[in-house]
DNA sequence: CGGATAGTTAGCGCAAGGGCTAACTATTGA
DNA sequence: TCAATAGTTAGCCCTTGCGCTAACTATCCG
């Protein structure tokens, strides 16, 4: 559970980023180099690279070098541990709404 | 457009703690005070309180002070900026591999 | 009034984050 | 073979994050 919590921590903390969100999305479409992906983000490859390194850590992409070339895939997985995080907020959240309209209406009926 | 990014970054930033994280779980069940939630976490208040602005500078909370209590209430809309953000990813990442998957259906189908 | 309570501010130390340049390795292809 | 290409590493700078203590303000209550 704590090794849950620190995964979370990584997993949110490289989406804290629109550097790392926009590769996120760029990889939905399919995979890409580390080159073409640098390439559409106003910096210098070794400070891109440093993103690419914390996609992966966070578990978020894989990637792999085939040559000189290293491959990026999104491992989706690992952002459906956010939804599911989100999720459960929501579900604790709703759970209480309902408790508390229920009690709402059984004031009502008292009041009638 | 740019803007929507800097929200999404605060947001996921402060969602990337584990004390955060913890307040926003407990806040589901209901509104408490800043020493209420203070009190499950291992640190100082004044430590604790910087968790507390974060949450509010990022829109997830919201607080208001009578007398000397600040009372803390979970914002959820906000919470639903990452969820949708999320729900955007799976969309494209869905998209794209439903397209795979004709494809591999009509090369199926050359083969016949 | 005066002590206890709830929060707040200021400031400090240290580690980590995110950008850069310079210099390097490993492949590729003419 | 040798130049170009793709990535990688090391190290620097500056800012930010997160914990702490000390000291303060603002209520509340006996």
């Amino acid at each position: 559970m704590a090794q849950y919590s620190a995964q979370l921590d990584g997993l949110f903390d490289a989406l804290a980023d629109p550097t790392r969100r926009g590769v996120i999305r760029r990889l939905g479409r399919g995979p890409a180099s580390v080159g073409d992906l640098a390439g559409e983000f106003p910096m210098t490859l070794p400070s891109f690279l440093k993103h690419v390194r914390a996609l992966e850590s966070a578990g978020i992409i894989r990637t792999s070098k085939t040559g000189r070339v290293r491959t990026c895939v999104l491992n989706r997985e690992r952002l459906a541990l956010a939804e599911d995080w989100l999720a459960e907020q929501r579900r604790i959240w709703e759970e209480r709404t309902d408790r508390l309209e229920q009690f709402v209406a059984g004031t009502e009926e008292d009041q009638s």
